[in-house]
DNA sequence: CCGTTCCTGGAT
DNA sequence: ATCCAGGAACGG
């Protein structure tokens, strides 16, 4: 579900509701959401915990916590925080639930059971897998045209849609906002990485950040089961340029836009626009 | 590097 | 009853 502007709107919501809080009690409602290490374990190291910020790597969730620790969720199709006032307005797929100081509840839900949820150190240097691989967030300074460029002839036989989605290469894009980009750079979805020239190399680096800016402005985009942390729906649904709008008219020339499989997921684009 | 798979619920 | 879903690890 959440792609990085959902993810990062979460973090905003997040940091401001529950920094500067500590974990009294944990309780892992559903055991196989904790990665790597035990419930028992996880509930035991969270204990007494102040939490210290919340922030975003690509579509990861990091919450700092004292005593150089962190927990990592990875919330994956329908991962969602939020805050019920008490026990009683916990829903049927909630999987995890921290009791904190001030009497505040956090609990995450996660109705298909994909979400994952490590606990990982504050050091630079992330001893899990998934942080280790990951590629350039579009969002900070490491990500230039040369990164964007390299990628693109490493990977020249994937198609660019493919690519887009591949968290190793850049990290935070998925299946929305990879058709909602190639359609701002005017790229068909199948064509190769390699075979884009300097200018839609160009194009691509300049809208992956650039789109996903405006969506986190917007607070994300809600379909179905998206909500923020307060429970409101992102409001960049409206904004969409041709995802979910197969067989409706293109923006700029009226086509129709179309819905093709790449690499099994849904690709939306404007076959005029899109060369 | 592509297809499959984990799981549940909503739409058709 | 069948298909589809915004993610990512895995195996062939």
């Amino acid at each position: 579900m959440p792609e990085l502007p959902e993810v990062e709107t979460i973090c905003r919501s997040l940091d401001k509701c529950v920094s500067g809080k500590t974990i009294l009690n944990t309780e892992v409602l559903y055991q196989p959401l904790i990665k790597k290490t035990t419930p028992d374990d996880f509930t035991h190291t969270c204990k007494n915990k102040t939490i210290i910020g919340v922030k975003r790597i690509g579509k990861a969730i990091c919450i700092s916590l004292s005593g150089n620790y962190t927990i990592i969720v990875q919330l994956k199709m329908t991962g969602k925080f939020y805050l019920p006032e008490n026990k009683q307005e916990t829903t049927k797929h909630t999987r995890l639930l921290f009791t904190l100081s001030e009497e505040i509840l956090l609990a995450f839900d996660d109705i298909r059971k994909f979400a994952c949820v490590y606990l990982d150190t504050n050091k630079k240097i992330s001893n899990l897998h998934y942080l280790q691989t990951l590629g350039v967030d579009p969002l900070t300074s490491d990500y230039t045209l040369e990164v964007i460029t390299k990628a693109l002839k490493r990977f020249s036989k994937k198609n660019i849609k493919s690519f887009l989605l591949d968290q190793h290469i850049v990290c935070g894009i998925g299946n929305i906002y990879a058709s909602e980009i190639l359609f701002h750079a005017k790229i068909d979805p199948k064509r190769t990485a390699g075979s884009l020239n300097q200018k839609e190399a160009k194009a691509i680096f300049k809208y992956i950040p650039k789109i996903l800016k405006e969506a986190i402005k917007h607070k994300g985009t809600t379909f179905s089961d998206y909500r923020d942390v307060d429970g409101n729906k992102g409001n960049y649904l409206h904004k969409l340029s041709v995802y979910q709008r197969e067989n409706q008219k293109c923006i700029d020339c009226l086509s129709e836009i179309e819905n093709i499989k790449i690499g099994g997921r849904s690709s939306f684009f404007c076959p005029k626009c899109q060369k």
